[in-house]
DNA sequence: TCATTATTAATCAAATTCAGTCATATTCAT
DNA sequence: ATGAATATGACTGAATTTGATTAATAATGA
């Protein structure tokens, strides 16, 4: 059997009856419990279950229609790896700044921290972390309807009063002259002042980025580290990079 | 059996009668009093329930909140006919306090003006309002995992700097003799100051609503206008009605 | 109050499940 | 065909889960 097959058998079953033994998977599919683990280890991987000992569950709060959009969404698997990669810094005890944004979007499902608290600006987050048992602060202010970012100098300044251990930003251009842009100026505030109060800043980036410039400078290279899947030496001399995968 | 399973029952068998002893656990999962201990402690740890001897509650006291979906389910047909009524009062123009929970909620399926701005503490409030084309504004706080509202006492501050035309609010318990009361105090907080703020202040409450107390206070009736399903003379006499249908 | 009973926390050993490693089998590109 | 890459199943010691046991604690009623 091909394992892209059984992938799909252990996911319909997991759908199904929304939680399965490994024992039972094996069965199903007449693998050995190693190809299982190994199966559920590369679909927790993906984000699509989580494991528990004896089997797994779904993550929670995943709807299918949400795989068909999730699609759609622009270099997804390399968002993944980096969201993935960004999530595993995230230590107990820390205070977190999460960007609004697909990228960082997709770092909800990897963070397991629990003892961590999250501000963010960003509402679609906001379910996402809540499901995970994580403690969520949600700025006030206008919401723009396109990203459903908080936005505004009300926002801004709520956002001073906070001092973050570290802040993940998602970011539509980067060029190695230019620095860090984005399209919305009030987002670019947003972003740049939460990098401003944070000890750590990471800014997710995948390739489809780089080599662009965008209307308002959000950063210099040197406050942040850029977490992307490009390997590109020139980039590297300027700034602090870390490449997934 | 796995014990995320055996979590899942325990809490759904608490959630349906309230309270629940360790025996009819040990049963119901066919597990012995070791393993539904650590089961409850550990669910107490994550606050879900409250251990007590011989068994476990909801964490919450006598009046239990229903989780939102839950509530949803709960007479919904009044709870929609409130809503239709409560959302014809918007005027164009109107600046609107939209309180969290499941009937403000519906409120937001009726809303078709579009040039009015909307203030709300419910995360879920928001996307249905963005899908209208209507302004949102969210406040920030800390987010309650249970409700999805926003609170704290710095939500409650941000709310000061507003005015509103009209404020919609929804309520867990109306008495006679004690007005409008809810179980969460930093909600109720959070109410009493969006009705003091706004120039009208309607309270949305359905027949099940009346005749019950619960912990804290959120207002007189003097102060709001109760739209409801119930007809009743004596409530009448001393509040504000309008009922619907 | 005190004694009796029920419930709990702490500890232990057995059973289950796990991650990691290895050898073998299969697939793939050349 | 050949070697490299990948997939699989078996095995191992480590980690986790479980139920039984026992001593401590809480509830109950005379």
């Amino acid at each position: 059997m091909l394992s892209e097959e059984r992938h799909g058998i252990i996911l319909r079953e997991i759908v199904k009856r929304g939680i399965t033994k490994v024992e039972d998977l094996c069965n199903l599919t007449n693998s050995s419990e190693s190809t299982i683990r190994r199966d559920l280890s590369y679909l927790e991987e993906k984000g699509q279950i989580k494991r528990v000992h004896g089997g797994a569950i779904l993550t929670k709060g995943r709807f299918v229609e949400e795989s068909f959009k999730e699609k759609l969404v622009h270099n997804r698997e390399e968002k993944i790896e980096i969201a993935k990669f960004a999530a595993s810094l995230i230590e107990d005890g820390d205070s977190i700044y999460l960007d609004a944004g697909t990228t960082t979007y997709e770092m909800t499902k990897f963070i397991d921290n629990k003892d961590i608290f999250v501000v963010t600006n960003g509402i679609d987050n906001v379910d996402a972390l809540l499901e995970k048992d994580i403690d969520v602060y949600i700025l006030g202010g206008k919401i723009k309807s396109k990203t459903k970012a908080v936005v505004g100098t009300n926002t801004f300044n709520e956002l001073e009063k906070f001092r973050f251990d570290k802040a993940f930003i998602g970011i539509n251009a980067i060029d190695i002259e230019f620095g860090l842009t984005t399209p919305d100026q009030e987002e670019a505030l947003m972003k740049s002042k939460a990098i401003e109060v944070s000890r750590d800043a990471f800014v997710l980036a995948d390739s489809s980025k780089f080599n662009k410039i965008s209307f308002t400078k959000v950063s210099d290279f040197r406050e942040v580290t850029v977490i992307t899947d490009k390997e590109d030496r020139q980039y590297a001399r300027k700034l602090n990079l870390r490449v997934v995968k």
